[in-house]
DNA sequence: TTGCTCCTCACGTCACGTGAGGTGGC
DNA sequence: TTGCTCCTCACGTCACGTGAGGTGGC
C-alpha cells in the first residue's frame, strides 16, 4: 500500500553525473551491495530514487574519508556514537598520514639540497668533521665532474639521510684506516701480503660509506691518490711515500681478487 | 678478467631484512626487472651483491616518494637534471596531497561538529537565517530524540557541507512554499486538487533539503504541524487554520500517490 | 632426521577501467 | 534509421600477499 513512488527517479548515468562518479562505479557499488537502486524500470534499467541518491552521497562521503567499501555499509547503518568513534579514528589516521607526507617532502628537500651541495653540513661543521684541509668548495667542483654518474646519485642520496654525527663516524673510519695504513707501511708490511689485503678491504669498506665502491673503482681511486698532488701530499704528510704504497696495496688486493689494475674501468 | 667478486654476497632473505621489505617484494622487483640480483648461487638462490643492495635502496627511496615501479628504473639511470625535475614534480604533488588531506580532516571536524550541534552557524546567524522564532537550543533536543536515526545522520552530514548562504537559500525556499500555501488557502484551493498536490510536492522538496523526505515521512511531519502547538501557532499566525489545512493537503497528496496517511510509518 | 631458507607457479586483493557484444526508447 | 543510454559478462590494473608443492644446505 505504501508505495512511495515519485517521478524524480533517475537512471544510472544521471545519478553518476549528479554525484561526480563514473557509471562503472555505481555498477560496482550495486554489484557488491554497498548501494543498490531500490528498483528497476520495465526495460531493466537501474532506477535510483531520492533515498538511493542520499545513500550514494553518504557512501561517497565516507569513501572520500578513506573508508573501504567493505566497512561503509555497517557505518551507514550504525548508531551515532559508532559513527563518531569511526570518524575520530579516521581523523587520527589522516593526521598521521599528513605527518608522513610532510616527512617525505622534507626528505625530498634534503635530496635536492644534497644533490647540489653534496654534504648537508655548514662550512664550520664540515671543517670540524672532515678536518682543516677539507675545502667546502670541493662539493661544487665534484658535482660539476660527476653530477651525472650513478655514484654521485648514490652519494648524494645517502648524504641526504646523514646527520653530522653519522658523517663524523664515516670520516673517523676513513681516518682510522689511513692511520692503520701508515703504521703498516712503517712496520714494513708488503703490498700483496694478507695483512695488506685486509687493510685494503677495510679501506674499500670505509670508502663504500660514500658510495658502493667496487674493486675496479677502488683501483681508480688509488691511482688518483698518486696522480693528484693534493691527495698525494695529504698521505705523505702522515708517512713519506705512503701515497704510492697505498696504491700498490690496493692494486695488489684487486689483483688477488682477479681484477687486473691496468684494465680497471670505472664501470 | 674483471670479476669484481667479493664475499658479502647475500641471499634474498637477508637482503629483505636489511631493507625492511618482504621477500616477496624482492621477488616481485626481480620478476618485473626493476631490481634483480646480479647473479645466482650454485643452488639457484638469488645472490645480491653490494651494488645490487645499493640499487634496492634507491628503488625503496623512490617508491617511498610515491613513484610507481614502472617509472623508477628510468629515474635510476637518468641524468641528474631529469632526476631533479622528477623530484620537484613529486614534491609539488605531495604538497597538494597534504592540502587535500588537511581539507579532509577539516571536513571530519565539521561532520563531528554538525553531528552534535546540527546547524554550524553562530546563534546570531541562526536567528538571522531561520527567523526570530527559531530556538538555537532546538538542535540539542533534536539530537536527543533523533540522533540515532538515518535522517539525523543525513541532516548533519549535509549540514557539515553548508555555508550560511546555503542555509539562507534552504530557509528561503521553505518560507516561500509556506507563503504560497497560505495564499492558496486564502484563495480557496481544495486539498487534493492538482494545485494543492503541486504545492505539497514543492513543500516536500523544500523539506528534502534537510534530509531526503519520503511521502510517508512527509505525512508524519504534517501531523506534527497540527499536534505540536509551536508548529501549529507558527502556521496559524500566517493564516488562521493553515496548520490543519496543510496537513490535509499533504495527506491528500500522499494518498494520490498511493500512500495511505493513516498507516504511514517513519520507515 | 628435523628446521630453516630458498625456489617457482599461480590465484587472490581492492576499486574500479575498459572494451565486447547486445538491447531499448527517442 | 541513427544516436544515445542502458545492460551483463569478463579480463586488466597495481604491488604485492598468500598459500601450494618442492628443493637444498646445516
Amino acid at each position: 500500500v505504501n508505495a512511495d513512488t515519485s517521478d524524480d527517479v533517475v537512471t544510472v548515468g544521471t545519478a553518476a553525473r549528479r554525484l561526480g562518479v563514473s557509471v562503472r562505479t555505481l555498477h560496482h557499488w550495486d554489484n557488491i551491495g554497498v548501494a543498490s537502486p531500490s528498483g528497476r524500470t520495465a526495460g531493466g534499467y537501474r532506477a535510483y530514487r531520492p533515498g538511493d541518491i542520499a545513500r550514494l552521497r553518504r557512501v561517497l562521503l565516507f569513501r572520500e574519508l578513506g573508508m573501504t567499501l567493505e566497512e561503509i555499509p555497517a557505518l551507514l547503518d550504525a548508531g551515532a556514537d559508532v559513527r563518531r568513534a569511526e570518524l575520530e579514528r579516521r581523523r587520527a589516521e589522516l593526521v598521521e598520514k599528513i605527518h608522513h607526507l610532510e616527512t617525505l617532502t622534507a626528505g625530498i628537500d634534503r635530496l635536492l639540497a644534497a644533490d647540489t651541495e653534496g654534504v648537508l653540513l655548514s662550512p664550520a661543521e664540515q671543517a670540524e668533521v672532515f678536518g682543516e684541509q677539507w675545502d667546502p668548495a670541493w662539493s661544487a667542483s665534484a658535482r660539476q665532474q660527476w653530477g651525472d654518474t650513478a655514484q654521485w646519485a648514490e652519494y648524494s642520496e645517502r648524504s641526504a639521510g646523514r646527520t653530522a654525527n653519522e658523517w663524523r663516524e664515516v670520516a673517523t673510519s676513513v681516518d682510522d684506516v689511513t692511520s692503520a695504513l701508515a703504521t703498516a707501511k712503517r712496520d714494513g708490511v708488503a703490498p700483496g701480503s694478507t695483512e695488506a689485503n685486509f687493510l685494503a678491504e677495510r679501506h674499500r669498506a670505509a670508502m663504500s660509506e660514500y658510495f658502493h665502491c667496487t674493486l675496479s673503482m677502488h683501483v681508480l681511486i688509488a691511482h688518483r691518490y698518486v696522480d693528484e698532488p693534493e691527495f698525494a701530499e695529504s698521505f705523505n704528510r702522515l708517512e713519506p711515500g705512503l701515497s704510492l704504497w697505498v696504491k700498490q696495496v690496493i692494486d695488489a688486493n684487486a689483483l688477488a681478487q682477479r681484477v687486473v689494475p691496468e684494465s680497471a674501468q670505472w664501470h
